[in-house]
DNA sequence: ATGAAAAATGCAAGCGCTTACATAACTGCT
DNA sequence: AGCAGTTATGTAAGCGCTTGCATTTTTCAT
């Protein structure tokens, strides 16, 4: 026995099956263009073998790796795993692997991610939001590596986008607040430096809070990372104040949820003493008590619709087209008309 | 200019600097073999072209690729997420990359997913549990990749595993509850088969009861898939019995907080009409309302250590060692002495 | 039967990198 | 200055696969 403990190669086959390692590459490859009493010796061979393909030498020799890349915030809240699963599971149709890295809301981190994928043959790229080093998206296009961005509508960027209108969105969940009511309004927003998705939902409540002619005043927005404990903290720093806001609309379902528990502890009812809403509606979400009002984000419609335009990018050679999504807003019971009306 | 759209090469960067392809690989990945002034000028020729390396063609060459996989039954819940948050820092500590894909709890995907990253050449792999076709682990042998388990100790086992005692662990919690008083048990079980975790929970809630002189009707089990919206169905089904159980068991958290939110739907007062525990002690099981008595697993813990293992697997060629670790009850409001007490 | 077109297979040139080995350029010592 | 020893750099052989092109075999209409 040759080269024991040594996985076996193509040549291996070729050699055990008598034929050349073109037509067992064939085999492999364009079955069809290979008659069936070969391809059925080249099959046996390669069960008797074990063989399993060298994905560095094909990538090598084939120049594309039918690998897509996605960069995510995080993997520690599930906002993105749902979209994600029905992206790979549409990409998974097409003949396409993912692969996942997470930046932890770190722009250097995630350009570092980036290079990895690229460094790794990734044919194309899906990206979390628009905001990040105008370089990153030259290198890309030097190497003609597809991009999309997702979780964000920017009919104007530079780069085309699978995403909803973060701003309207939730301008439209501040506009409800504000017809419910309320007068002093609080936000606890995730880091809006280099997350266009939280700077735009601040937008949008400033947008509303003007339209309504409440004075800047009225509103208090704060800003901290997205994790439980950092909305509850966020949440007891604002209701700490003089005159605290009778709702805090938070920027993502995750601080909803701190918010929410931290007035529990301080028995503060919601929301009958303070209004609490949500954004993403995660499962989580649903299952908080009270149940979360929040905005609704069609996270499995996005993740498909991304797959399907990144692969008509690489099939066609294609720039990108972008697509906006309709959110809606989902009533439930932790938002309602402030104390004494 | 050249070949315009096309990413640079070694070459491409070795002309510009003036020297030969080796010298800026070795600038590249010893960068101490080469003299200050040389690899000054190779930097900026790699700088100028914005040049990265291909990697396929690095792994060719090196035939090792510094990548770890790892393959968890599912992204959707946070069980997993920060054991391999861990898992990924430490690795990359070390100088390896983490690739994570995931099998929903599906032996077949597993598998695949197993030859995927086999494929693309893992140098190492962490896998979730010891039960899966024993044919994957001669494969997994013969092509020596060391491979390494967690969420699950079990000495004996072929594979090394980093872990705890499930059997032990469920156990415990088992006697607490019984040693309340409660003396008709359900259990909300995630699907066994295939899976050693869930099997062994069971187990040791068997355990309990047996020693504890209770009657194997007093049990009684339900296996469910682990999502919230299973662990409130199972959990109606269980209390519509005539005579339904005081303290319910669940197999994890995502599963007790699903019986938890159907319980508060049905009216029914935790812990004073049921008591429910979990498993895990997510971020969830604190959230939860009452919060969830449950067993903490340390999983950073965890992932940490396997990490050191598997990179000590790789470095010295040895076979794995396994290691146990603890975990212990966190009792919240969940659980409480049965009513009439 | 026979030859041209079509189908199946083989040949061999890379893909971009690493690394053993060979060679060249420096040390510092006498 | 000259030599041995040390350090820096160059040369070139692959790594395992795909694919354009050349060659052989089959098919089929005449």
């Amino acid at each position: 026995m040759s080269k024991l403990r040594s996985a076996p190669t193509l040549d291996d086959v070729a050699k055990l099956a008598g034929v050349s390692t073109a037509t067992v590459s064939r085999c492999l490859n364009n079955p069809d263009q290979v008659v069936k009493a070969t391809r059925e010796r080249v099959q046996s061979a390669v069960d008797a073998l074990g063989y399993m393909p060298n994905f560095a030498a094909r990538v090598m020799a084939a120049k594309r790796t039918s690998t897509i890349g996605a960069i995510i915030p995080t993997m520690e809240n599930a906002i993105f795993a749902r979209g994600l699963q029905a992206f790979q599971e549409e990409l998974h149709q097409h003949g396409y692997t993912l692969l996942v890295s997470s930046s932890a809301y770190n722009p250097e981190i995630e350009e570092e991610q980036i290079r990895t994928l690229v460094a790794r043959g990734a044919d194309g790229l899906l990206l979390i939001g628009h905001d990040r080093n105008p370089r990153i998206y030259e290198d890309l296009e030097r190497r003609s590596i597809s991009t999309l961005v997702a979780w964000s509508y920017l009919p104007d960027a530079q780069i085309a986008s699978i995403g909803f209108d973060n701003r309207t969105a939730m301008a439209e969940l501040a506009n409800r607040v504000i017809e419910l009511g309320h007068r002093k309004i609080g936000m606890i927003s995730g880091i809006s430096a280099g997350n266009d998705r939280a700077r735009l939902r601040i937008e949008g409540v400033k947008d509303a809070v003007k339209q309504s002619n409440l004075s800047t005043s009225d509103l208090t927005i704060v800003e901290t990372p997205y994790e439980i404990e950092n909305g509850a903290e966020a949440f007891s720093k604002m209701m700490s104040h003089t005159k605290p806001p009778t709702a805090i609309l938070c920027g993502n379902d995750v601080l909803a949820v701190g918010a929410l528990h931290r007035a529990q502890e301080m028995k503060l009812q919601v929301p009958k003493d303070v209004s609490i809403t949500g954004f993403d509606d995660i499962e989580l979400a649903r299952i908080a008590t009270p149940a979360l009002t929040t905005v609704h984000v069609p996270h499995r419609e996005m993740g498909r619709k991304a797959a399907l335009e990144l692969v008509r990018m690489l099939e066609n050679q294609g720039t990108g087209t972008s697509a906006q999504l309709a959110t809606h807003i989902v009533e439930r019971q932790s938002l309602g008309p402030p104390a004494g009306t």
